[in-house]
DNA sequence: AAATGTTATGTTATATTATAACAACTGTCA
DNA sequence: TGACAGTTGTTATAATATAACATAACATTT
């Protein structure tokens, strides 16, 4: 079985696995991970739901760090543009990514009853985009695929506390 | 070759048929498409490129229509509930729908070089997302899928200005 | 260490996108 | 006609994001 954010799991593990990578992997770039980035880095993993751009800066607010909103949107847009984090753009909040080595957009599993999301990374998914491009000479540059539904857990849930529909 | 928002057409008779279909849909529903809603819906087609919900409320201002930004979300929600149009999530814009019929939330090609935006239905796409939300238990109810690019127009074009890159 | 250039952060203000809440109006049909 | 549902008007405000410019921290070369 896969690691899922929709499983249960030790999650103080992903963070701080999360965080050494992204320490190491900014070191490797030679771009710095400044206590600010690291820590809305580490407020994102923390969180076990997307989280919003205002949320973090209340967050950081109450830690001593400036509040003012360039300071997460720039922390936001390092992180991103390092691979480290991705926008959940139908829902503007943002999640870490576990898999920043390369450069990828990822696909997004959204459940709206729990608030997870669970990023994927669908050859399936990748080869249908790049066939309905193709059909019409269009080049790919990104993209933003979020598929709102149910989770299993969320399901096997519902289905228990109602057993007949 | 099948019609495509990025080729060149007589996009007056898009707005017409559209508005007439829009017009007839909304009787068989029983739903009103009031003035208001009809003109948000002109407008959108109107534009040959997705257009923000601020601008749509600029031009009703112009022609009398009363100005908050209520009455222009209203008339969104109401058009993109009936599926007369399809909300951009990744550039808050929204588009005209071409086939309203059928539910359904499209997936989107958008021109970085032309702001031009083409809605598809592939059935590839489709599969994929269906195969990879089985493979995690995951029950879809909506997606957001918009591909940004360049289009077949605007690479031919850049290829003619620049010939040796 | 001083001078310099670059990157990062602080600060103020404002732009952009969207919704809440309640009042008033309009059409429909019993 | 009066009661109801749906629609629109109106005011205010919430939520998300960026522009612009000043200051500070860091790195590099002298």
């Amino acid at each position: 079985m896969q690691t899922s954010a929709f499983s249960p799991h030790d999650h103080s593990r992903c963070i701080t696995s999360a965080i050494g990578h992204a320490q190491s992997l900014c070191a490797n770039r030679g771009v710095r991970l400044t206590p600010v980035r690291q820590r809305v880095l580490e407020l994102v993993w923390q969180s076990h739901q997307p989280i919003g751009a205002y949320e973090l800066l209340a967050s950081l607010a109450k830690e001593g760090f400036n509040s003012a909103p360039p300071t997460v949107y720039r922390a936001l847009e390092f992180l991103s543009g390092q691979g480290l984090l991705h926008k959940l753009e139908s829902i503007n909040a943002y999640v870490g990514c576990c898999n920043p080595d390369t450069p990828h957009q990822g696909h997004f599993l959204l459940c709206q009853a729990c608030n997870q999301a669970q990023e994927l990374d669908s050859q399936y998914i990748n080869l249908a985009l790049k066939i309905s491009a193709d059909q019409h000479g269009f080049e790919i540059q990104r993209h933003t695929i979020e598929i709102v539904g149910t989770c299993q857990g969320c399901l096997d849930q519902s289905k228990t506390l109602e057993p007949a529909p």
